[in-house]
DNA sequence: TGTACATCAGTGAACGCGCGTTCACTGATGTAC
DNA sequence: TGTACATCAGTGAACGCGCGTTCACTGATGTAC
C-alpha cells in the first residue's frame, strides 16, 4: 500500500474514532459532521472523502461501537462460574463507572430515543444490534425459567440495562442517578439468577 | 374574566396540547415551536405572549403529560386485588397499545435520551416526574422482598418499563419490537409478585 | 349612549446562527517516459 | 536520474435550509369620560 492509501486509512480511523466518542456523549443530531472532523484533526470538507453522508458514518459507528461494548462486557467470563456469569455482565453495564465513562460507554442510551422519534433511518442498524447483544447474553442463562425462554429473558435484560442506564445518565447529578443503577442491578439479578441453573 | 381573557385562556391550553403532541412524537429538539404554534392554529411569533422560552414550554408539558400518563396508569386499580396491581400498571405501560399510541403515551422514550446528551437543562423537571411514578408505583408493591426494599423495586420497574416502551418504540415495524414488550412484561412479573404479599 | 383612546393577543417578516453538503482549489505523492 | 504530468486527500468558503427569537404592526376588545 502506497503512503497515500495509508495516511487515508488512517485518517478514516481517526474520523471513527472521533465520531464513536461525540456520538455517545452528544446523539446522533449533537454529533456534528463539522465537530467529528475538527475532533479528528481535520476540517469538515474532507469528510465526504471517506463517508457518502452523515447517515452513513452512524451506521457504521453504531455497529463499532455496540459490537466494542459488548467485547467488553462480555470478556473473561471463563474465570467466573457459568451461574454466575449473566449476573457479571449486569453488573459491570449498571456500574457507576460505566455510567460516568460516556465516551467508551454503551451507544444504547444516546441513540435509541432519536431511532424512536426522528431518525427512524437508523433502526436496522440498531434492530441488529439489540439482536446481537441478547443473543450473546441469552448464551449465559437458564434454558428457561418460570416457562419464559432463555430468548425472551435475555431481551428483558437488555431493556433492564439499556433503561436503567439511559435513566441513570439522564439523572447524573441527582441524588435518583445511583438508586437507579443499584435497583436495576437488585431487579435484574432476580430474572438472572433466580431458580436458575445454579439451585 | 373578560372574553379576551378566556380567549388566551384557551389558546394557552391549545398550544400546551399541541405541545405536549409533538413533544412525544418527535422529542424535544424535533417539537419546533413554529410546528407546535401551526398545530394549535396560530403563527409563531404569538408563542412568546404564552411562554418566555421553548424551555419553559417543554418543562411545563413534561410535567403535564407524565402527570397524565401516571394518572391513566393507576387509575381504577381498586378494582383490582391488591397483589396484582403493579402488575396491572405494568401490563398496562408495557401494552402494544400503549406503543403505538405514541401522541398520548409516556413522554419519557422521546426526552430521557437528550435528557442525558443535548437537554440537561430538563434534568430536574425529569428527575421530578421519574420520582414521582416510582412513589406511585410502590404503594402497589410489597414492603420489602429478597432483602430489597419497595423503592428500590419500584425504581426499577420504572427503569424496566421505560427501556422496554423506548425501544420497543425504536424497533417498530421489526420482529424484535413485540418481543421486547413481552420479554420485560414476564421480567417485571417477577420482581412485581414473586415472594410478594399474595404468597 | 356614543366617541376617543388604550390594551394586547396574534401576525408575519426578519434577525443571527448553525446545520449537512458541495465545490473549486492546493499541494504532496505517484506515474510515465 | 530527471522532468512533466496525473492523482487525490484535504482545505475552506459558500450553498440552501431551518431553527429560536425579536419586533413593528394589526385589529378586535376593553376603558374613560
Amino acid at each position: 500500500m502506497s503512503a497515500k492509501e495509508e495516511q487515508k486509512e488512517r485518517s478514516h480511523a481517526t474520523i471513527l474514532a472521533s465520531a464513536a466518542r461525540l456520538l455517545r456523549e452528544r446523539g446522533i443530531s449533537g454529533a456534528r459532521v463539522a465537530d467529528v472532523m475538527k475532533g479528528a484533526g481535520l476540517t469538515v470538507g474532507g469528510f465526504y472523502a471517506h463517508f457518502g453522508s452523515k447517515e452513513e458514518l452512524v451506521d457504521e459507528v453504531l455497529r463499532r461501537t455496540a459490537a466494542g461494548i459488548r467485547g467488553r462486557l462480555f470478556a473473561r467470563l471463563d474465570e467466573k462460574p457459568a451461574a454466575d456469569r449473566a449476573e457479571v455482565v449486569l453488573k459491570r453495564y449498571l456500574s457507576p463507572a460505566h455510567r460516568d465513562d460516556v465516551e467508551h460507554g454503551c451507544p444504547l442510551p444516546a441513540v435509541v430515543g432519536e431511532v424512536g422519534t426522528t431518525a427512524a433511518e437508523h433502526r436496522d442498524a440498531l434492530a441488529g444490534q439489540v439482536d446481537a447483544f441478547a443473543s450473546e447474553l441469552a448464551v449465559h442463562l437458564p434454558a428457561a425459567r418460570s416457562g419464559v425462554p432463555r430468548r425472551y429473558v435475555a431481551l428483558g435484560l437488555v431493556a433492564l440495562m439499556y433503561g436503567g442506564l439511559s435513566l441513570s445518565r439522564a439523572l447524573r447529578g441527582t441524588e435518583l442517578s445511583d438508586d437507579v443503577l443499584k435497583a436495576c442491578r437488585a431487579l435484574g439479578k432476580l430474572a438472572a439468577r433466580e431458580e436458575g441453573h445454579d439451585r
